[in-house]
DNA sequence: ATATTTATTTAGACAATGTCAAGACTAAAT
DNA sequence: ATTTAGTCTTGACATTGTCTAAATAAATAT
């Protein structure tokens, strides 16, 4: 990830030390963290951060579209730093949520659905993640 | 929909008034209700059940396989009374959720996956419902 | 530099979702 | 009639997420 100052001046937002915690942990975090996780994290670097700051900039970089949200499992909304189109794979032990590539899988019948006009898809899988 | 008692034996639940007014609405339902619609339209056939209750008993059904659970929708779970496989399509506008037959799609590469062992799948879609 | 205005953050209130435990209620079983 | 097991209700509780008012910080104007 660039440098978390410069990112947020590219979009217009104001770089503060709060949204620049954020930013640091949630742009470069392949996990697909809980804001939650994201609030907790960015305590490290700025230990008086808030809960309504953080949700603030994490709603405001998805509003940019800087950031992925994502309804995968339940009880609360993921992000995602992964802003290209891509699929995802739920570990069902563990809930860890895996990137998929989008050319990984190829989704044909689309084309079909008379009654539906499909702005994006995505598929959801869920199952065991194979020991290396 | 069958007779709600006789399927609440058949999977040896006893049958109350308040799981009856459960299974009643959810298990006819098409709309992919959340607990509280549950809980709504439950009171119309017994006013006195409990929000426990619901959730229990929706829970319950889940773990009988009576029902189906997904998180689609931020906020809450929704339950699903169509229990054979299919995919979703969400209409970005209403928040309505359509079925799509299992069969309407077909999604190709799940075997190039060398590091996942995938139990089950679906394809969700965002977009909107054309006027009939 | 000081004053003014604007942007941002904080703390806490609030509503909604979901789980849990204690006691009340019901229906068998003894 | 008593016990027992199963079920239900109430309310407490934790968590997620939004919102508002007050405090702080930053930018602008004088
Ligand atoms: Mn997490
Ligand atoms: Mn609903
Ligand atoms: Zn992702
Ligand atoms: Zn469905």
């Amino acid at each position: 990830m660039k440098n978390a100052i410069s990112i947020l001046r590219r979009y217009d937002i104001q770089p503060t030390p709060q949204r620049i915690a954020v930013v640091e942990y949630v742009l470069k975090s392949k996990t697909h963290p809980s804001a939650d996780d994201v609030l907790s994290h960015a305590r490290k670097k700025c230990p008086t951060v808030s809960r309504a700051t953080v949700y603030n900039t994490l709603n405001l970089l998805v509003e940019k579209g800087l950031l992925g949200m994502q309804t995968i499992k339940e009880g609360a909304v993921i992000f995602d730093s992964n802003i290209k189109k891509h699929h995802h794979f739920v570990d069902s032990d563990t809930g860890d949520i895996y990137d998929i590539p989008w050319d990984q899988l190829e989704v044909k019948g689309r084309e079909k659905l008379k009654d539906f006009e499909v702005f994006e898809f995505q598929v959801i899988m869920r199952g065991r993640r194979k020991k290396k």
